[in-house]
RNA sequence: GUGGCUGUAGUUCAGCUGGUUAGAAUGUCGGAUUGUGAUUCCGAAGGUCGGGGGUUCGAGUCCCCUCAGCCACCCCA
């Protein structure tokens, strides 16, 4: 019997017990909600695609990570390791049928071959929300409205949502005659809040082939601060003689102003030059999300406006504009902050096994309260009432029905308060109303 | 992918320079208490010391490989 197979899950994959899936379960829920308010409609691909799809893009880092086999019929074929690299086929595929624009959301699994750490796995979900096929800067605002609304849906107060628009970096680089190093820019700026402007000065001349004066040129950006206000008045003259960085100070300044109007709390909208987005198919509006409490933890919703987001497989333009939250991070934040309620119980309302010959009566009111949209476990055994409590005590039920034959001989039943130990009387009418009426008040919060 | 740290009951950890049947706390289960849940007391189960190989009279302890976790680089959710 020794040659039993030893349980393990693969490097990078987790296993999700309910008191991790509860929450998890419940932040999706925000999420979907969220986007439905905005007309943001489901969508999903599959998990599997074929392997010119996703490695269309070409880039080295995710040729890398890419989970890729042949599968039963001789295909070659790829796990997807994000949702943006899908849409962009589904939508050269579908745009006919759907129409534009497209308001799209999609809460789905990803793989990536990549090395571990806390809160990076090689299997994530995430929560992308995108608007297809309009370059207008309404949606670029309702992205930023949607990320607010999502982290306050969620129950935080304190964020920052930092925007910037990649059109006023590429206007300086034109001027700087620096536009094929872009990519290797945007990779050295995205570092700077980690190493900082000197050393990012050093990687813009090694790597990116620019001079010292240039990578200063650069810098300056990100070295503007201030209000809104104040950085939008400086950065006028910088990109005063290129069209291109007008166009991004003036979206710029758009922006701003619409997001006040939607009632959105003016610290919350922090315009930083500084932020880049590694990604070189962002050609606009670019945003992250901190939180203030938890800033080293990252960002935790990012996106960005696209102008192309098709062009491998299709001739038509499809710019866009969308932003992913990262649930796991979320997720990991709200647990260091301990705000993560400790229910492990899908129920609110648990009905002990009391007497054991009782069973089919207390099947009856169980169905009753689940029609009246209660969520009722019963206990499948008639064991001690204490432990049965305990049991329930344990997953964070709210209130307990108690019935024993006193109560069955009285027509009633005992409604106890887990959570304060109290308990009432109540009468046990033939389609529990009364009970019902009593239960609600006790499941608030 | 590269480099560093770590790996002992479900969980958090003890285990001195290698030395007989690997411990504690907590949790789980049972009982004291066959009608009331975080208290108390009693009892039980639970470990091939991540896995494999090697050195040794003897390895949880030393060496090698491997797997997994964490950290940095890289990249990013």
């Amino acid at each position: 019997m020794s040659d039993r197979i030893t349980p393990r899950t693969l490097k990078g994959f987790r296993d999700y017990p309910p008191e991790k899936m509860i929450p998890r379960e419940q932040l999706v829920e925000i999420a979907r909600r969220v986007y439905r308010s905005f007309g943001f409609r489901p969508m999903d691909t599959p998990a599997l695609e074929h392997l010119e799809i996703l490695t269309g893009k070409g880039s080295d880092e995710t040729d890398k990570q890419l989970y890729r086999f042949e599968d039963h019929g001789g295909r070659s074929v790829g796990l997807r390791f994000d949702l943006t690299v899908p849409l962009a086929r589904f939508v050269a595929q579908h745009i006919q049928d759907l129409g534009t624009p497209f308001k799209r959301y999609q809460i789905a699994n990803v793989w990536r071959g990549e090395n571990t750490q806390r809160g990076r796995y090689r299997e994530f979900m995430q929560c992308d929300f995108d608007t297809i096929g309009t370059t207008s800067t309404t949606a670029d605002i309702e992205t930023v409205l949607v990320i607010n609304a999502l982290l306050e849906a969620i129950g935080f107060e304190q964020f920052t949502i930092r925007v910037n628009n990649r059109q006023v970096l590429t206007g300086l680089l034109e001027k700087l005659d620096l536009v094929d190093q872009s990519t290797a820019v945007l990779r050295a700026l995205d570092k700077l809040p980690k190493i900082g402007a000197e050393k990012v000065a050093a990687e813009l001349t090694s790597t990116a082939g620019a001079t010292p004066q240039q990578a200063d040129a650069v810098l300056q950006l990100s070295e503007l601060t201030g209000s809104n206000a104040e950085i939008l008045a400086q950065l006028e003259p910088l990109v005063a003689d290129n069209e291109t960085g007008k166009r991004g100070l003036d979206q710029l300044t758009e922006l701003t102003e619409a997001v006040a109007a939607a009632q959105v709390p003016a610290e919350r909208l922090k315009l930083d030059l500084s932020i880049a987005r590694g990604l070189d198919y962002y050609t606009g509006m670019v945003v992250e999300t901190f939180l203030d409490e938890l800033p080293g933890i990252g960002s935790v919703c990012s996106g960005g406006r696209y102008d192309n987001l098709a062009e491998l497989y299709s001739k038509q333009r499809h710019p866009g504009v969308g932003a992913s939250l990262g649930l796991d991070r979320l997720l990991a934040a709200l647990e260091e902050l301990d705000r993560l309620a400790d229910i492990q119980t899908s129920a609110q309302v648990f009905l002990p096994l009391f007497i054991a010959k009782r069973r089919n009566d207390y099947l009856h009111l169980a169905t009753q309260l689940r029609a009246a949209g209660l969520d009722v476990e019963l206990y499948p055994e008639a064991k001690k009432l204490g432990k049965q409590l305990q049991y329930a005590d344990r997953r964070g039920f709210q209130v307990a029905v108690i019935i024993g034959e006193d109560e069955f001989a009285a027509n009633e039943a005992q409604l106890k308060n887990l959570t304060t130990g109290e308990s009432q009387t109540v009468a046990l009418d033939d389609e529990a109303l009364a009970l019902i009426a009593e239960i609600r008040p006790l499941l608030g919060s």
